[in-house]
DNA sequence: CGAACAATTGATCCTCATCAAACCTTGTGG
DNA sequence: CCACAAGGTTTGATGAGGATCAATTGTTCG
């Protein structure tokens, strides 16, 4: 229908996939497309699919029993997402994905991509190595928490976002989250985010607005990012 | 020579190995005895070797540059350790694996395990699945590291000790770590962990002694770590 | 324009980290 | 076999770093 099998190419576990396969792929999918704030999947839901990104934006969370979220995964377009679950049959998601814009996402049932996986060797390494860059990153966000002041903790999700979706402009680069987000993904609170980046603000490393951060000097956010002292 | 190949079927991996499967593993493995205190690898290292602890106890743990830790897996025998690494071509290892004990360890090429991988897809599938739940507890670990307080976070880390490697005893489950082994599995210090555990001994809940701690009452660690109240 | 939502900022409080000192436990060597 | 050294543990005193609460001020959009 509307999404050329090809296009699935630049979804980095079918990098190798072969033409066939990923029509084949496209045929099993469904479209879902969804409204900001809406969600994919509940944490404990049956793992029923597994999902590509197309359009929009999510991020995939944990919440306590207590209410309080964190931000484990921020998910852009062409990433995968809710495979964790697909690996082992009987499982449910470990985590929520919700849209934090308007998006659709294709799904496939996780039981096909189990049974693709037993004829493509290709494809379980693929998503093995991707599933190693997860583990790898999240030690490192672990560590980070219980060992790195507030300031570095926030300096290094901006760093991160920066990386994966940050959009260049003239005099910087443009991040689109709240102060919430922000919080979430560094394992504080709103208001602290708020100060840290009002502080930021007046040195002249960033500028702060609604639902937007726009880093002016990257190099002295990687300064508070590193600097070896406390 | 000493190991019995079929002993190998112990690993979780190699679970639906072949008999000639595991005869050629170890004969590309080579055994590597360790005292304890002692490194099998540095976090950084060219991760050249992937390991099967055979006997006595690890942990892999990473470093921040001013020097604190962090400990990420406790290793007991017959797992798998150091095979992030093994799965992309030219990677380091992103932990730092230290003997906890004398302990002795099987080494095996990653080279090979990649090469066997090629032509084995259970094993790609099963080192998956591996990965799937160290995913999910690195993810677990971090919200509450993110979200709940320290007192919980201690009783969670007796709790996953207590499954993995607690030993039973008459009237309690008992554990063998040094007060800032169990701090560095939940991101504290080890003044809080004594001030926790000496708390719970006069509760009744623990009997806290040198580098052991024994669980009278798994009951009552349970509530403190699941209860909702803060 | 007004409602809803995001962000800022100040004041306060609490949890833990930190530092210091003393105490136990274990193993070793004289 | 005792004494001592080394390393683990406890406990108190202190303080800092952020969380929390409350009130106000933007900003966006229907």
């Amino acid at each position: 229908m509307s999404l050329d099998p090809k296009e699935l190419r630049q979804v980095s576990v079918f990098e190798h996939a072969t033409d066939d396969d990923l029509k084949l792929i496209s045929q099993h999918a469904i479209e879902r497309s969804i409204e900001e704030g809406e969600f994919f999947f509940f944490q404990g839901d049956p793992a029923e699919y597994f999902y590509v990104l197309i359009s929009g934006r999510a991020k995939l969370m944990q919440t306590n029993p207590a209410g309080q979220q964190v931000n484990l995964r921020t998910i852009s377009e062409w990433q995968m997402f809710g495979a964790l679950g697909a690996v082992r049959e009987d499982a449910t998601y470990p985590a929520t994905a919700q849209a934090m814009e308007n998006s659709t996402a294709l799904a496939v049932k996780s039981d096909y991509l189990r049974e693709l996986m037993k004829t493509r060797p290709y494809l379980s390494f693929d998503l093995m190595k991707l599933m190693t860059t997860y583990i790898q990153e999240m030690q490192e966000r672990y560590r980070e928490l219980a060992t790195e002041k507030v300031e570095r903790r926030i300096a290094r999700a901006l760093l991160r976002l920066a990386a994966q979706m940050g959009t260049r402009m003239d005099g910087g680069i443009e991040l689109a989250f709240t102060r919430q987000d922000l919080a979430e993904m560094s394992g504080t609170t709103l208001y602290t985010v708020s100060r840290v980046l009002s502080e930021w603000e007046r040195q002249g490393l960033v500028e702060a607005g609604r639902e937007r951060v726009v880093i002016r000097n990257p190099h002295g956010v990687v300064r508070i990012a590193e600097e070896l002292n406390s």
